[in-house]
DNA sequence: TTGTATGCGTTATCAC
DNA sequence: GTGATAACGCATACAA
């Protein structure tokens, strides 16, 4: 007992007796064992956080932002992913609640059946971000993936085109991207909207996106429609691909076409012409889940749901030109 | 008890019974709690995971190779990151280690004296990765990075180049990218056997290095060194900000620049010219580090330390001419 | 086939 | 300022 207060409480310890602790601990490299704390204290400090997959840079910002704010609180990222699968999804919410997480993050806000009923009536903060939600779990830090998606037909119909395409996966069985998805939603409506054609819009091959399928698939969409003007990709792997395909084929980018990527991913920074894309700034939106998370398990915790949206910002750089 | 044996050891429960039992964990969306079941079966199922950064798309595969073979024998992966540096990594240890994985798993052998204490006396398989290990703490996966610099050298020097350079980060403090450094170690060591100069060896900026990086530093070498023939980048992140950067200067790659990267990463092969570099299967050495963690934890764990080198392919592509 | 007693390594609580 | 006791929620060992 002694012991346990010098790590925790030391003003509560005398000096003297305090130092001789301090000393066997360190003699005997001595870590006290938080699975028996938190079984004791019913405090595991551990906060989940359930990822599509850890390749993707933007997730792992999602990651940073709340490491950034829960780490000095000495809190602990459980983090897993799931492939884009949502059953895999359920097992792994399922594993995660095992350990007895005080809250939970998770990126999308597309669930099984399962899984929807596992966070239902979980009595931890729910926080679901990145993604649309109207109608979050419990709370919900992010932005509208349909709004990009209009946000690019807007950009896109402002420049005076008119035969625009897209470039997203195909749903494949459990295998979804729909976040991309949603952004594709978006701009179709906005072409529609506006009178104009959504059969550039192709949607092929599995989720996620990469370089490899952006490149692919703007080579089908250019034979499929030559006459394509300007092409949004929902991230900007693809575009980033598309863009290298471009100079490959020998089609100007933008003077010939013009790309729009999603993401904001380094890369698109650096290419020539630079990528114009859509950003929404995951770091933040984990460092905002994250404070979310401590004012939810703090002494005065808000007592309606949060819905945060940390807006999209539109940047301009060189791979859009105008009709 | 009876329900405890429901969840593990179904067969040991009457039909009947386990039916109802089933029945009350289904309506109760009852999650057994692995805090009190890791207490008292003295086994967490966690293997924890240190990596520099979660940006780094790599160490993701790391993660992912891991996760392939753990998640099957129902480990869950205690994932963190120290931001490169060794006194955050020291600290992150020892959190890690208050949770009582049964395995640690490390990106990089350069830790500091307090952390290399701790590693040295746990009980449970310590296994370093992706780094050169003459002398792991215990085993090791992975390959030479002053091989991997070597290899570069021998390349250009094979091609016919003589005023060969190099882009790395500048060791700055706490603050450093051992794995990085370590090659570039390895390529002047080439070069000196080859009574090259050293010179063209840029170290500077913080780590890690990245396209901006990449693209800057490489104009300050062009600026310093305008007869450099070949550069080699300690990462493809810095490759292809640098094969970029000679677009925008209208320097061709490789007729007038030779440019080599490190790592494989899926950018190098959609760039225009794609990007010559050095691979290592970094989901390979998240396996193979899985399975050794199965083998030392399973009923007949190896005796002698395990290491194993997961060996490094030269990436032949066109961003490397000859002279 | 099911149930009871006990212990895992901490910490809350209360006694000294 | 320090120590004794009980409890956290499971699983092991054993009894019934």
């Amino acid at each position: 007992m002694t012991v346990s207060r010098v790590l925790s409480n030391p003003e509560l310890v005398k000096a003297e007796t305090r130092e001789r602790v301090l000393q066997a601990v360190a003699s005997l490299n001595y870590v006290p064992d938080r699975t028996a704390g938190s079984l004791s204290t019913r405090r595991t400090g551990f906060v989940a956080l359930v990822l599509p997959t850890l390749t993707n840079v933007n997730f792992s910002m999602v990651a940073h932002g709340l490491t950034d704010v829960l780490r000095p609180k000495a809190f602990q990222l459980l983090i897993t992913y799931d492939n884009y699968s949502q059953q895999e999804r359920e097992t792994q919410i399922r594993n995660l609640l095992a350990r007895r997480p005080e809250a939970i993050v998770l990126v999308g806000a597309a669930h099984s059946r399962g899984a929807a009923a596992l966070l239902a009536q979980v009595d931890i903060p729910v926080i679901e971000v990145a993604d649309d939600t109207t109608r979050p779990v419990q709370h919900a830090v992010g932005f509208s993936n349909q709004e990009a998606g209009r946000m690019a037909g807007q950009h896109f119909i402002r420049r005076g085109f008119t035969r625009i395409g897209a470039l997203a996966s195909q749903p494949h069985g459990d295998l979804a991207d729909h976040r991309g998805e949603a952004r594709i939603r978006g701009l179709e409506a906005e072409l529609r909207l506006n009178g104009l054609s959504t059969e550039r819009i192709l949607r092929d091959g599995d989720a996620p996106v990469s370089y490899d399928h952006g490149a692919a698939k703007l080579g089908l969409l250019l034979d499929r429609h030559p006459d394509v003007e300007a092409v949004f990709c929902v991230s900007d792997l693809a575009a980033v691909g598309a863009l290298m395909e471009c100079q490959r084929r020998g089609v100007a980018v933008p003077d010939q076409l013009s790309i729009m990527g999603f993401g904001d991913f380094d890369i698109g920074r650096v290419v020539n012409p630079s990528l114009t894309t859509i950003r929404a700034d995951f770091q933040d939106i984990g460092r905002q889940a994250g404070q979310l998370v401590l004012d939810l398990l703090g002494p005065a915790p808000p007592a309606a749901p949060e819905m945060i949206d940390v807006g999209l910002t539109l940047v301009e750089r060189g791979s859009v030109g105008h009709r």
